[in-house]
DNA sequence: GCCCTGCTTTAGATCGATCTAATTTTTCCG
DNA sequence: CGGAAAAATTAGATCGATCTAAAGCAGGGC
């Protein structure tokens, strides 16, 4: 069935604009087609004052009379101008618009990125644009430059595989204030925001291993990826503590569930497997775990899984997979809100913010824990400079919604 | 545990600049210390050439000699020239850059969208700025202007609740080119890009009857959203067809999993309940099957469950749900499209694309069907257009993928 | 040599705001 | 009332591109 399509007249009114000479009202048509766009010099023209007053009037200067500054807005609102921040900008430089590269744009982790970053630049007055790299290098640095020309202030970046600081420094983005996001590129002078995956690691597994686990695994990750070889430095930290040697460390080619799923039917074929597996994160958990399921083990009850970024699902599955929140909110307004620093202060010493990682406890590493029905809370706006919620453990028991 | 930062030296290098008159390189300071642009002008003198030919290079075109093209594109190369698209669009009109206003940013439906649009827009060489209103109409508002403010060339537009056509007037939308996607804005001119909800519901519905019930509710949906009539339509069109009673009708006051769970606990606590229940969306269904199994009820044998939507829960709970696509990316691929069309054609009779929803089949229904691991294969990019994959229905396996 | 044609190039106005350096108006006080 | 100081307003340059209209420069025909 090809889509229904109904046409209705759709001509866009243009909108009547005071002819500053003979005080009549009159139809422009604005080139291209595009309505006509109401100015200063017509505002100006009307309130019977100059270009310059208005747009003192307009920047809420101290200098204007109130009257005059009456008959302005009284003007401003019967033309129904808009203000046109382009023309603005060209002449004095900050163009109040950044721009978000995402490398991939529908994982539940970057709409979240992305949430946290709308909600500190909409209470700034800033716009992003938002494009997605696909993971693609040619796409990335074809939106790096497409935003420079829109003149963007500065940038928000999660750098799709592979991204040099070559790379980077050819799209023009060494002058441009740039904030990585919960991917670091070595080399390249930029700030960093992102979570401490060493340090939910290692909670994890110190909590496997307080669990009386000895044998624990790693599986999931993907080698050339940095985010890999930070969480394994976690995982081992906490076993050389307690003086245990890693179990089996199996990293997968690609990070979906089928492959967690592949790599776990291995491991568990035989009988000398580990008795608890780290994962990757909670995709490649979920694949473990119904790997588990298939092999005739029990999750949680004779082999306890553990993820990381505390998605959705991880809340839902049964039994409820223990891991540890990564936060992307607030690692998205942290990285708002230091890249607005930045722009403000390009010359200050770059700087690194690592969210702390909260541990959510579950059914799935076996510990005696509630079940519940739902996600974890949402908890209203934390800054990251919170103190004490860094170690901080929590079975949890809240409410998740969802839109039409 | 506060947040780590740690810092490092962060001076932004000014790039350097030839100094069209001694010819020497120069470091220049910009405004409020941003990093200074080259310009046409610094091309120009560094070609030997005017500004005007430089912009003729620029735009390609076919005017300028083969040598003196040469000379300028080395000349930009040399000087690191970035293309101002403000200062252009300031004289030229249109700006290469959309809005995207969303109720709510996280849900994946919305990541879908925004996919499905930034993919046709990055073929296109625009860019769309986003912003999320949470479902508040003031925030609406603000960013609706801020956007024109940045003079956008058009909106794609999912509406907060309440949104009436006297809103979207009063932010001077009026005169811009607007696609309004998913939800529908009664009484205001403009496109709408948006699942087939009727349809599909009335093709769930149809199935239940196929399978044999006679007795099926509906469970969920706000009652001043407009979907919710649409969908009840399709409901209640399949059952007069059969000429069956529709069993009861219970909206919910919030689109949570919560509400789903609530009122299906009340529904089924007596004996005399519907042997099948569609549900307002997926999320809902799945509080739905929590609540018949508390009830000792199994979901897909003694009470068939349906949804809408096929979120990526719906593949993976067990038993996994009955459902039908709304498709958001090819929603939103379809919107992209028709808002560039109507960028360049403001005067055009305005449309209405309905996109055709698919029937997945899983096991919530009762009906007999292979479990599958996991969720619906995203197709390479197919266009509303096509035939035959309207009234298609499948039970599907594939992969789903994810990243860190 | 002169004019015409076709190919290239360019000077200067323009888009809609800001910003600087006045200029004009008002206020205040001797 | 004169004149300085303070308050309010404004003309005109400017940002970095596009666009128009015209100019420069070949070569060809008379």
């Amino acid at each position: 069935m090809p889509p229904k399509k109904r046409s209705t007249t759709n001509a866009l009114p243009a909108p009547a604009t005071h002819d500053p000479v003979g005080g009549a009202t009159v139809l422009r048509a604005g080139p291209g087609g595009h309505p006509p766009r109401v100015t200063l010099n017509d505002i100006a023209a009307f309130a019977g004052v100059s270009r310059a007053t208005v747009s003192l009037v307009l920047r809420k200067s101290p200098l204007v009379k109130d009257e005059t500054r009456r008959k302005v807005d009284a003007a401003m609102a019967e033309l129904g101008y808009v203000y046109n921040r382009r023309a603005a900008n060209l002449r004095s430089g900050a163009s109040c618009t950044l721009g978000l590269v995402l490398c991939e744009i529908i994982t539940p982790n970057y709409s979240q990125l992305t949430a946290g970053i709308d909600e500190v630049l909409d209470a700034e007055g800033y716009v992003a644009f938002i494009t997605n790299t696909a993971e693609d290098a040619n796409r990335q640095r074809r939106v790096l430059v497409r935003m420079q020309e829109h003149g963007v202030d500065g940038l928000i970046l999660v750098p799709a595989e592979n991204t040099t600081a070559e790379v980077l420094e050819e799209a023009h983005c060494a002058g441009l204030p740039c904030v990585m996001a919960q991917r670091r590129v070595d080399g390249f002078r930029g700030d960093y925001v992102g979570p401490d995956y060493a340090a939910g690691m290692e909670m994890v597994t110190e909590h496997l291993i307080g669990l009386g686990h000895t044998h624990i695994g790693f599986i999931g990750g993907v080698r050339r990826i940095a985010p890999l070889s930070e969480r394994l430095a976690g995982f081992r930290r906490a076993l050389k503590r307690h003086k245990l040697k890693a179990g089996p460390i199996v990293p997968c080619a690609v990070l979906d569930r089928l492959s967690g799923y592949a790599v776990a039917r291995d491991l568990f074929a035989g009988p000398d497997h580990p008795t608890a597996v780290v994962c990757y994160n909670d995709i490649v958990a979920l694949g473990v775990m119904l790997a588990l399921t298939e092999r005739g083990l029990e999750p949680g009850v004779d082999v306890a899984v553990v993820g990381c970024d505390d998605v959705t699902e991880a809340a839902l599955h049964r039994p409820a997979l223990t891991t540890f929140t990564t936060d992307p909110r607030l690692v998205g307004r942290e990285a708002a809100r230091l890249l607005l620093r930045r722009v403000a202060a390009p010359d200050l010493p770059s700087e690194e913010i690592i969210v702390p990682p909260r541990l959510i406890i579950r059914q799935s590493c076996g510990a005696r824990a509630a079940p519940s029905l739902s996600h974890a809370p949402s908890r209203p706006a934390p800054r990251a400079t919170g103190k004490g919620n860094g170690k901080g453990r929590s079975t949890e028991s809240a409410k998740d919604r969802s839109r039409p």
